[in-house]
DNA sequence: TTTATATATGCATATATGCTCATGCAAGAA
DNA sequence: TTCTTGCATGAGCATATATGCATATATAAA
């Protein structure tokens, strides 16, 4: 049997095979703050259902039920996600007596998504 | 007490409210295939680590223990999420004896993350 | 008023996810 | 060969997340 007590993390007392390419990095390295609110971004983004609703907000305005009835998704399930937008400030709502319609609230949702498509339907 | 019972979900009976919204959604929505694939896009990049372990190979090349020194994180951690970028063709890796490096596999990713970049620090 | 409808939301739960720990494995050093 | 090193990986755990259910709320109709 082989000990291995004695290295657990040397590579952490190495600390790092290329220093200076590290150092150039960190340099770079953008706040803590900006990549959390970047990968929470991506996160959003990052679900079926609210893929399909973004993709269908960019189209035209719809209300939760014709989401539900597009997606084929329970009105619950839509509600819940559309908070989850709302609090992103991906989405705005504006209320019709009980009908409540989404619009997306943000200008580089598209190019983003539109990215992320593109990326996608490459060859 | 209010009987709930005999409502449940009409609203999936009436479908929608604006049928020719949905109708014109639905003529450009994407396949399931390429929707989830979008969204699979964005959930990879929708972590922390992975976020910025990105950001470090948009800089440089890096091998496993760089990137575990830069970020202040496992080696153990950074190698699953290695994996991960890897199953999603978006990093590759050359091998120099032990050492293995790490650089992205992927012109659009650039392109993608510089967009969320971009979307988070605007003002 | 009472009833119906459109949406929102708290709770429970099943599943997914990210990390640590331990260890496997391969390449080089001793 | 044996030991060390750099990386990969499976198991287990703790947290996060998405959805369904039940119900609350608000608006409108009857």
């Amino acid at each position: 049997m082989i000990k291995r007590s004695k290295r657990k993390n040397i590579s952490f007392g190495v600390l790092c095979i290329n220093k200076g390419r590290v150092a150039a990095v960190k340099k770079q390295m953008k706040t803590d703050v900006v990549m959390t609110k970047v990968a929470q971004t991506f996160k959003v983004l990052g679900d079926l259902t609210r893929t399909k609703i973004i993709f269908a907000l960019l189209e035209e305005e719809l209300c939760v039920c014709d989401i539900a009835s597009l997606l084929g998704i329970s009105q619950s399930a839509i509600s819940h996600q559309l908070r989850v937008l709302r609090n992103m400030s991906l989405v705005k709502c504006r209320k019709d007596g009980k009908v409540a319609y989404y619009t997306l609230d943000d200008g580089h949702i598209n190019s983003l998504f539109e990215e992320g498509l593109r990326h996608v339907t490459q060859a």
